[in-house]
DNA sequence: ACGAGGATGCTCT
DNA sequence: GAGCATCCTCGTG
């Protein structure tokens, strides 16, 4: 699923305008994987799921909307990809503009470049107003929700470790389109570099 | 271009 | 009290 977006729109219908991102940079997280916030609700023994703390919302329906808060400041937005009762999500970490640019500007007054206004997940969310009160909304229903993206392009699609993690490092689930500029600066992590 | 450090609040140990 | 799926500013080169 984390490939498969890349290159597919994301769609916010907001009051000052239509915003629209190409999506150009996914990361998947999945139940059996440390890096995951649903990771210790999994009953290792018994497989099933314990219904409490951060990341109950993972084993949702997919299409359901993750809006995570993030060191205290930033929503980041996933989109729970598995079947119900199944942990699993992808974090939309850099979208392309394709409409709405001036209101998204309007909105990030202090950027000066560009690439800057949404290579990011929470610069991205920042953009398109997305807070956690979409957390658990239906994206494929307006007033957030994804597209196929038309026409489809035949993207050249990369992948690394993941940004920001310092478990799971050695699963290269980031997907980006190489070369494009609101790919996030963020550096993949390293072991040699973490030392864990 | 790149690295260090601060902001800021929630979850888990 | 530490760690965190980040961003921004300011320093150095």
């Amino acid at each position: 699923m984390a490939r498969d977006l890349i290159g597919r729109y994301l769609v916010r219908e907001h009051e000052e305008g239509l915003l629209v991102g190409k999506i150009v940079e996914t990361e998947a997280y999945t139940q059996d994987d440390p890096a995951f916030h649903g990771w210790r609700l999994v009953d290792r023994a018994t497989g099933t799921i314990r219904p409490k703390g951060r990341g109950y919302d993972l084993f949702a329906a997919p299409g359901t909307a993750y809006v995570y808060f993030n060191y205290g400041m930033y929503w980041l937005l996933n989109v729970v990809t598995e079947p119900e009762g199944v942990g699993g999500a992808v974090l939309i970490r850099g979208v392309e503009p394709i409409e709405g640019i001036d209101v998204m500007r309007a909105r990030r007054p202090n950027v000066r470049r560009l690439s800057d206004l949404t290579n990011g997940p929470g610069k991205l969310a920042m953009a398109f107003d997305i807070d956690g009160s979409f957390h658990g909304t239906n994206l494929t229903l307006p007033p957030l929700y994804f597209t196929e993206g038309s026409p489809r392009e035949r993207l050249p699609v990369a992948t690394s470790p993941r940004i920001g993690i310092t478990r799971g490092v050695d699963l290269h689930w980031r997907f980006y389109v190489e070369g494009n500029p609101f790919v996030s600066p963020g550096k993949p992590a390293r072991l040699d570099l973490k030392l864990r």
